[in-house]
DNA sequence: CTGGGGATCATCT
DNA sequence: GATGATCCCCAGA
């Protein structure tokens, strides 16, 4: 009477509505080669609805992933400097999707800290650059299946609390508090509204 | 711990 | 040509 665990256990929970499935990725694992992270933060995007998703304005070459099946990952290159990564979730066609926002290192502590040496140990895996930063995620793994690798990801314990609030540095967005984070975590962000670019 | 400002380019209009 | 779902470094407390 062997419990299995399916590692894939958590793809089906993907296909709900994004609002629904983030706050589920809390305490799920995220594992690239020797590095596994648990997530700590993410943040909810709806598709065509929602003016702060990528997807907004309808399909792009970048966006093209968005509106594939659930369970792939969604990268971009962001501020001309870094990479971040999103679960494509939701009904195929609805673009919805989870941007990753940080995480706790369970594995593979001595790569991150190879490719991540000036952060300090509370930065470490703190905010959606720096989580791709640390498990080696590029562009040229944008449309991975997650159950297939190199990337995956596995259902962690459920999280006792979850807390909620406003999305970070969106402009003209409608209130939706679809940031979910485990309450004192260190390597959850400090709230900090996008500074206004100094006008030349 | 907090806050401010510069870096730098793929993507879209 | 403008714009970021950001990070890093620095100064000050």
């Amino acid at each position: 009477m062997a419990v299995s665990p399916e590692p894939s256990g958590l793809l089906p929970l993907l296909a709900g509505r994004p609002e629904e499935v983030a706050p589920l990725l809390l305490g799920a694992v995220l594992r690239h080669g020797d590095v596994a992270l648990r997530l700590t933060e993410v943040e909810a995007y709806a598709g065509q609805d929602d003016p702060g998703s990528h997807a907004y304005r309808g399909p792009t070459p970048r966006t093209q992933v968005m509106f594939g099946p659930a369970g792939r990952l969604y990268t971009y290159f962001s501020y001309g400097m870094h990479v971040c990564a999103n679960v494509v979730v939701g009904q195929e066609g609805t673009a919805a999707a989870v941007l990753l926002r940080a995480g706790e290192v369970v594995e593979g502590h001595e790569t991150v800290r190879r490719r991540r040496p000036r952060s300090s140990e509370r930065d470490l895996v703190r905010g959606p650059a720096r989580l791709c930063q640390a498990l080696g995620i590029t562009l040229e793994h944008g449309g991975a299946d997650l159950a297939a690798g190199p990337v995956t990801l596995e259902p962690g314990a459920a999280p006792q609390h979850v807390e909620t609030g406003p999305r970070v540095g969106l402009r003209g967005a409608p209130e939706r508090p679809w940031r979910y984070w485990l309450p004192g975590e260190p390597s959850v962000s400090t709230y900090r509204p996008a500074a206004p670019r100094r006008p030349r």
